[in-house]
DNA sequence: TCGTACTTTCAGAAAGAACTGAAAGTATGA
DNA sequence: TCATACTTTCAGTTCTTTCTGAAAGTACGA
């Protein structure tokens, strides 16, 4: 098989890899999710296993984290009973899923919580100050979340007109 | 001194800690930042550690990173030799600064890194899926760093029109 | 130049996250 | 019902990151 491909491939492994770290999440997630993305077709777990060197426990693991998250789904080839994997491969609708997720994972509990922290500091007048701080904080975390819920709902082709505008 | 207060903050900064770790920084120097943040006025390491309970050795590398980052500034008071610590309050500007710092240390990085992807992949036929895959991605990286770069220069009240017009 | 009041560093310790692999569980077809 | 071919779980281990605290470094005024 062609070397260089292989090399391409395994360098993109790891880039992605190490990126998933900077962004809080398991490294190996990431990168079973950039080998499923590079392969057209569907890849069992013993594949996944042999191609990225892990543990049988830690691909099954990993990979249905991958389908919690909707980024990989499970497939199935006539007359087999094991299960293939095989992941999206649009890059726009995969920003969507993750955005999707993150939001509701993170931003929205994110959201309760400084709720939460207004209602414990009640309305006395030396929590001014920290309520003003909470309150702005909370203000630009509810835009934030209503934004990506937002750009996730829509078609790329409708969201590129307002990057033009707004990078004009 | 209030106690719904201390509690509010306290919540606060366990809050802004677990997000962090979500978004890949450091849980006490996500702690920090809002300890600092939710002060009027510039604490000293020795106050910083008090607060959270953690050791100078900590409190130093963390309080030198949130520096690095831009988002805390060093200063001091007259007469006194010991500096203090005081975070940026404004959310947009803090944002700002988020966006540029991690533009610049984790996406400007994978960028390099697909068109390396590339560039070993070589223009073979059997690269050819590979590629365009590589290829897409990298296309929309680029778009994200680009645009995280425009809206960080933006003044606040340049953005919300657009957010405006994207969410109606 | 010395003593004081601080800041920084870093080797080792602790905590936390991720991984392994064997055992248990499950579905299927004969 | 059983054997087979898989998937899932989880207790224990390994690896990574983070933290500690004492020692070294630095700056300043007397």
């Amino acid at each position: 098989m062609n070397t260089s491909l292989n090399e391409a491939r395994s360098r993109f492994l790891q880039c992605w890899g190490e990126m998933g770290s900077c962004w809080g999440i398991n490294k190996t997630m990431a990168q079973i999710h950039a080998l499923l993305m590079v392969h057209e077709e569907p890849l069992s777990t013993d594949e996944v296993m042999r191609e990225l060197n892990i543990s049988r426990g830690n691909a099954n693991m990993n990979l249905r984290s991958l389908v919690d998250w909707g980024l990989v789904r499970r497939s199935f080839k006539k007359g087999e009973r094991r299960e293939y994997f095989q992941s999206e491969k649009d890059v726009w609708r995969m920003f969507c899923t993750i955005a999707r997720e993150r939001k509701k994972r993170e931003i929205e509990p994110v959201i309760t919580a400084l709720q939460e922290c207004l209602a414990i500091a009640g309305r006395d007048r030396d929590c001014a100050a920290f309520r003003k701080q909470v309150e702005s904080i909370l203000e630009f975390v509810k835009t934030a979340d209503l934004m990506l819920g937002k750009i996730s709902q829509q078609q790329k082709s409708r969201v590129l007109p307002l990057l033009v505008r707004l990078l004009g």
